[in-house]
DNA sequence: AGCTAAGCGAGACGGTACGTCCAGTCTTTGC
DNA sequence: GCAAAGACTGGACGTACCGTCTCGCTTAGCT
């Protein structure tokens, strides 16, 4: 009769294996999509046993979850450049230059909803580990423009974040349209036409947003 | 202009294949969800071949997709109250009505993202019969206002689609905040907000939108 | 009640699309085998409906008897050398060239045979319709000898094609062994051999009878 | 002489699995026959997955030939009753009850013949797996009469084979006469007739090797 | 000349089996 | 007790044929 709590026997967690997996997945990811993303292949592909994957991640959602947050510095720094839509231009292109750049996490963003979407549980974490997180910056910009008084108490922040955050991911999900310099501007500058005292800018018809014509 | 010489031969399709099938990817999908929907099990319920499956729809998102052109009336009309606010308020609201009514929409859609983003082949059906379809109908709101006067010449349009679709998809698929009532207000009174002459009603701070929090 | 016989009304079959099946019948077998022949490709390759095939051939079989019978010319000539096994030999002889010539009947038989396994009916026809009309010709030369003195009357005759054409299906069927002139001479001398008056020519030990060696 | 260098990991095969299989593909084989035979309808009787299958038998033949040596005793005793006549005589008439009897194998066999005549890749498998096997058998008898002083040394062995074998597998798969008694004797006694120093039995015409009439 | 009865190429139909792939689990050996 | 290897059941995938069934057209004899 075993009595004594026993705070660990055996072998331990192979951090090796954990790092294989994590490269295998992100490589996976990037090379061929989501729909190529499957557990023999990772296995096969990291040089670990196919119970090593099911042992430590509860799901393919959780796998590529941890692939991302590993890969980025979770740390997201608010731009503050002393004015809403400039911040806002400022936040929208540094993301964009995430999603796109020489390392590419558009295609596993796409991945981790479609995985959401599959999972609920998972769904879950996703909202709350990251969506939640990139609505929070936000949020502290819309924040401290209304203290400026840049912003009329009447708006809704929420309301707000889901346009802004909605329409990137509307533009990621579908690529009708691409996520570049004159996309974040636009929303910038209609976030910060808000204000209804704000003298709006000398400015001509904004270009068509980069839609297949110049 | 005359172009195909042979107008056609052999036997014509099967209409009543055509309906089982879309009947039975409706049932499916509202009785099990869009996971438990496989090509095997679709033809095995409407008791078609496989193969008749396969030679007319290109993939599981074209099955659903057609499925779903079919129950909705193709027509979507536009609202006309005679003024952008309302107009795109009633046309959210009514959106919404399909998404979660009684025979609800909105698993559906998540379906279809989930496939687009799954098959590059389907996104680009999804977008040109599906997505562009809504986006035409805001369009012409957005245009008939502008005749009116009521947004200035400067508002980019497809911003403003993106806008406003990417806040309902993006609520639809993650969930964090419902599409009722006060969310069709909220983004119609701000888009119709982007005129700079428009005096803004008076009204309070708009409520939550309806997150679990007051 | 319709008692007149009614001779014939209505379009006559056309012989065009006849023999465009028996063409590609015969030219698939010889070149991909009995494997690759199935009804759609023998309709596409005759460039005929597969309503046609159906309604003049009763089974693959069938098809495929035909395409033979049409092939080669059913009257087959015995040798008459005056001896038992020269006779032998030379209608083994010609036999293999058949088989093995510009235009092989090699794989034909081998698909006769698949088919007569697999379909009882064909096996009565393909007994009586080819393999009996051999061995006749080979029970001639026989008897011949037996009226000759050349063969003892205790010989059964039956036995005697048994083991004959025995060994060269055995052959064809399996590809052990060639089908070459020193078989055809090998077998011709035992059978002659049966008579214990001959006096066995002198020769050296018969080589390996053609396997991978010379 | 190691040449490899890992021992064995993973799981071994099962043989549970092996078992069902066999006995799944041999029930079926005597109750539906060789054409009612699937790899769809093995895997569901045998509960045993596709893949097992596929995993360790090539071909639908391969499962066959495997499932009839598990059913006979793989090791085949050479006669050996001192003379040549009586030793083919014996191991023919030993073969036909194993083709004849209560568990046929017979139509099996025919199977096995049908197979390799549709897949090449087994034919060679059949070959050196069944039908060289069977040779070597009677190929030591003929050696050992051959040491006797039996057969004359200009008599080529291989072609003795394959008239025997030949004449066997020639009414078996077209079963114009029986594998009877006589038949083996028969055979038997044209081979042992090869010597010419043989002084033949004093004996009446062979009957009619049981065909249609008596 | 018009009518009626086949036959024609084309090709869609419901089915069945194929051979492959993947999910998740289980088993074996080695560390 | 973890890890790599790999076999296991189960089940969907997309393809190939089977034998049948239209489809619109052509060809023939009969009235």
């Amino acid at each position: 009769m075993e009595t004594t709590p026993r705070p660990h026997t055996g072998r331990k967690r192979s951090e090796a294996s954990r790092l294989a997996v994590q490269e295998a997945v992100l490589e996976m990811l990037r090379s061929d999509g989501y729909a190529a993303l499957t557990f023999d292949k990772v296995a096969a592909r990291a040089k670990v046993g196919k119970q090593t994957i099911y042992r430590w991640w509860s799901s393919k959602g959780a796998l590529v979850l941890d692939a991302l947050a590993d890969e980025s510095s979770e740390r997201i720094p608010e731009p503050d450049t002393g004015a809403l839509e400039t911040d806002i231009a400022a936040l929208l292109r540094r993301s964009f230059e995430v999603l796109d750049g020489d390392k590419p996490t558009g295609p596993i963003l796409k991945a981790l909803v479609v995985e959401s979407q599959l999972h609920p549980d998972f769904l879950e974490q996703f909202r709350s580990q990251f969506l939640e997180r990139r609505r929070q910056v936000l949020r502290v910009l819309l924040e401290r423009a209304a203290a400026r008084g840049e912003l009329p108490p009447t708006v809704d922040h929420e309301l707000v974040l889901d346009q802004v955050f909605g329409a990137l991911w509307y533009r990621l999900l579908f690529g009708h349209a691409p996520l570049d310099r004159a996309f974040a501007e636009g929303i910038a500058r209609q976030v910060a036409g808000l204000n209804p005292d704000a003298k709006p800018r000398a400015r001509a018809r904004a270009p068509q947003a980069g839609r297949k014509g110049p």
